[in-house]
This record gives structure tokens, sequence and C-alpha cells, in this order.
DNA sequence: AGTACATTATATCGATCGGTACAGAAGTCG
DNA sequence: CGACTTCTGTACCGATCGATATAATGTACT
């Protein structure tokens, strides 16, 4: 064991707690005192264990990609990319509407309505996002590939308008959307899906 | 005319400045450093003309809706129901990508990722949503009346998606989108749309 | 000219922002 | 038992936040 005197905090649930507050807030409506409350620790604990705000906010970053956004999970191994994309914003809708975390898209939350001093911060949410594009636009692809999406499909502008509904459920959601109004946006949303030949 | 000194600069044209300072950085984001700064004026003329922070985002905020925003515009007025809500939302992408405004729409930029202090702001902004959610419904249903939606038509699910296409392109938008590729999510977003019968 | 009055500019207010210095407390080592 | 190391709590740092007190400036009315 190391020697000191050990940490009175569990790092790990620290963290899902700073989550929940920048994902509620934002990255500057987020403030250190919000934080450190809703953490359960003072503000030098916080700093010596995640650095400053923005590292905490990137580790935070992290943990949401990895652990609740859809894009970890595996939607894109469904069998044909009409049920994909389906799961992918069921998904997002789920996520967004969840009971015990807040309301909208942590991706969504931050890349809006930022001050000058989050230069870096907005840059990295435009990185996981464009990850996320990213993975539609492969989806897409190996839905042409495999047949079930017309050869001459233009997978770029398909999977942004995938982008755009998963990024206006998760501004509703925000607003107040229910899941189950989340849900039959999808169903509608889904119309547009190109049929195979 | 009034007695006293007379002011110096042109109420509405600062009114101007401040919004595309909103616009871009969003309610909590724009500092009255940045105002002052903007609209060529010192704080105290600021406070004079507008009342405080607040006051000043609700005048930038009527000026929005009212001067740029598509709901402003006559969309509803469209012979078809599928011609209007094509207009409206092409009418969203222009005002979203303009060359010489931010990017994005103040009423989603200012939605989320807020903190505690601007909570009448909010509202403000949930309101204006709900009005043009209103005003899609209200063409929607017009659209089912005459005949060139089907009759059995859910009029709140479809407006409601028209308003998460909506907020999506304003995030893709402010996201670096280009119009052209926010035009060709609307070309697919409008395949969801219900044939006549 | 002189008074009244609204706007201007400077300088500053208390509160809050993110970030820390410092001393005491709680452990492992010898 | 100390010596050493790491964390905790308090109290505080300079900077910036939104908002103002105060006095100088410029116009209209008498």
């Amino acid at each position: 064991m190391r020697s000191g005197r050990p940490r009175a905090f569990d790092v790990d649930e620290a963290l899902r707690s700073a989550l929940k507050v920048f994902w509620s807030k934002g990255y500057e409506g987020a403030s250190m005192a919000d934080l450190t409350e809703a953490m359960g620790i003072n503000r030098p604990s916080l700093y010596a264990a995640f650095g400053n705000k923005e590292d905490l906010f990137m580790r935070a970053l992290d943990l949401y990609v990895q652990g609740f956004h859809s894009a970890g999970s595996g939607f894109a191994e469904e069998p044909t990319a009409y049920r994909a994309i389906e799961a992918f914003l069921r998904s997002t809708a789920l996520l967004c509407s969840g009971p015990s975390t807040p309301r909208g898209c942590l991706l969504v939350q931050g890349a809006l309505a930022v001050g000058d001093s989050s230069e870096s911060v907005r840059e990295a949410l435009a990185a996981r996002r464009a990850a996320v594009l990213d993975a539609l636009t492969q989806r897409v692809q190996r839905g042409v590939e495999d047949g079930d999406l017309p050869a001459d499909t233009d997978v770029t502008d398909l999977a942004q308008y995938v982008m755009v509904t998963n990024n206006g459920l998760a501004v509703q959601a925000a607003g107040g959307a229910t899941r189950d109004e989340l849900f039959r946006c999808i169903d509608i949303a889904m119309r547009a899906w190109p049929t195979a030949r």
C-alpha cells in the first residue's frame, strides 16, 4: 500500500458525480463549487486527484463516451444498416431521457454557447462528435456494400442526416420531450431511409 | 426633442451588435465586457438604455425572432404542408449558416448548458421554441384539413419531428456544417414526409 | 447667460470565478 | 516512538463577473 494518508473518497464515484454536473450544466456552467459539492470533496482534493477543471472535464468526457454514449455500444453490429441506425437513435433517445441522468447529450450540451475561455474543450467535443459521425458513416458504407442500401447512396449525406436527427433528439430531450415522444420522432425519421433495390 | 445630452449611439444598431454576441456565445457566455465592446459603448450607457443583462437579452431575443428567425417569416403561407415545412427548414439552414451572422440558432444555443443564474432566460427560450413548435403544428394541421396529408396523420408527432430536424440542423451548423450539407440533410429529411392518399 | 437634465467616462463595488498556500490529520515506514 | 508521506480542511489569492456611484460633458429651454 502507498504510504501517506489514504484518500477518503472513491475517485471513480467522484468522477461519476462530476460527469452529472457537467452533463446538466455544461463545461462553463458547472462551477468548482457545484462540482465539489456534488462530488462530496474539498477543492484541494479535487485538484490533487484530477488536475484542474479542464482535466476533470476531459476525464468525465471519456467516461461519458465509453460508459454511456451509444457510439460506444454495439449499434454497428446490428445485421442491417437500417436496424443499426435505428438502434443508434433509440439508444440516444434512451440516454437523453434517462430518469437518473441529466437530460440531453453531453456532446451537444457543451458544443454550443461557450465563451472564449474553453477553446480546447470545444475542440475536444467537436472531435468526439466527429468520431460519432465517422462511426455512422462507416456503418452506412457497410450497408451499401452489404446491399441493404442502394449502390448510389451518398453515405456522407445519409450519415450526416442521422447525426442531425441525433442532435435534434438531444436538444428536444433537454427541452423536456418525453421518451415516447422521442421514439415516435425516430419512427418518422426512419421513414426517410432509402429502400433497398 | 427631449432635453438633456443626446445619446451618442443608435439603440437599434447597438442591439443588433448585442444580438450577434449572444447568438455566438449564448447568454452566460457573453460577458458585459464582450457586449459593451461589440456595441461600442460604455457600461453605464448600456445599463441606462437597456436595464440589465437579462433585459438586454430579452430585447435581443425579440429582435432575433421577429427579424431573423424563420418562424417569423411566412413559411406557413406556402400552398402545401410539404412545401411549407421544406421552406421552414431551408430558412433555418440559411439562417444558421449565414456568412455575416453567427452559426447556429439563438433559440438552441441558449437552451442548453446553462447555469443556475439564468432560469428566466431558459424559460423565455423554451417559450419561444414552444411557439415555433406550435406554428409548425398548426401548419401541419392545416395540411391535414387541406387534404395534402393523410387524415390519420398525428400532427403533433410530425411537427415534433420537424422541430427535431430544425434543432439538429442548428447544432450541425454551429459545429461547422456547410450550407450545402444542411440542404442535403433537408432533402433526406423530407423523404420522411407522409404521402397524400 | 443660466438652469435643468440626460448621457458620458472613470473608477469602483461586492460576489463569484478557477486555483492554492498552509497547517493539521491519518496513514506507512524505520 | 518518531520521521516521512499523502490527504483534508480552512482560508485566501488575483481575475473577472454583473452592476453602480460619481462627476464631467453636452444639449434644450428660460
